[in-house]
DNA sequence: GTAAGACATATTG
DNA sequence: CAATATGTCTTAC
């Protein structure tokens, strides 16, 4: 009576081909744009274990689009919806929910993600939860820096770049900025 | 101002 | 026990 557990889509925003994957506890991982399609396919298929996953076209519609949004610059917030996190440790937890809350536009340095989730010098070990974040994007660890004001790491050494794009994408997008740039 | 190294440090498998 | 998407400090360009 194992029904289909998981549930994905893929789609075309404009940085790439994108994915998502959910449950029945809720968002469960995302896919962030690549160039080929069959590589999303691949990753939500490492993320799903290839168990009982089923593609579907209808029921995301809502924040596809808001994915697609995101990617075309416009100031998108994603801090609401249902996310399923239960395979994680408290502490992972903690630190998935407070990068969570990090405004679009705005940066924290690991160690004050860590401070924030109630282990101060847990830094390191918030890298290494960043690191397994299943939910690039809905959890912004792409906001995630390091404290010197350089940007630490983002999914191998490619990754790094679309880090960089990204926080670039969302200070160009977030019109209050007093400061301007060296 | 940048680079490299040492050491501290928490959490995970 | 080892590995790590860090943080500080020191030293030497």
């Amino acid at each position: 009576m194992q029904e289909i557990f998981f549930k994905y889509n893929i789609f075309l925003t404009a940085w790439g081909w994108a994915g998502l994957v959910v449950d029945r506890k809720g968002l469960r991982a995302l896919v962030l744009p690549e160039e080929r399609k069959e590589d999303v396919l691949l990753k939500i298929k490492e993320k799903s274990r290839d168990n009982n996953i089923k593609e579907e076209n209808r029921e995301f519609e809502n924040l596809i689009k808001k994915i697609k949004e995101y990617f075309a610059g416009k100031k998108v917030d994603f801090s609401d919806g249902q996310l399923s996190l239960d395979n994680y440790t408290n502490f992972q937890k903690k630190v998935l929910q407070t990068v969570r809350k990090i405004p679009y536009g705005e940066t924290r340095s690991y160690k004050e993600v860590a401070k924030a989730a109630g282990h101060p010098r847990a830094y390191r070990a918030v890298g290494n939860t960043m690191k397994n974040n299943p939910l690039p994007l809905i959890i912004p660890c792409h906001r995630v820096i390091k404290s010197d004001g350089t940007l630490g790491g983002f999914s191998g050494k490619e990754g790094i770049v679309l880090k960089k794009r990204m926080i670039n994408l969302e200070s160009e997008a977030a019109p209050l900025r007093s400061l301007s740039l060296t």
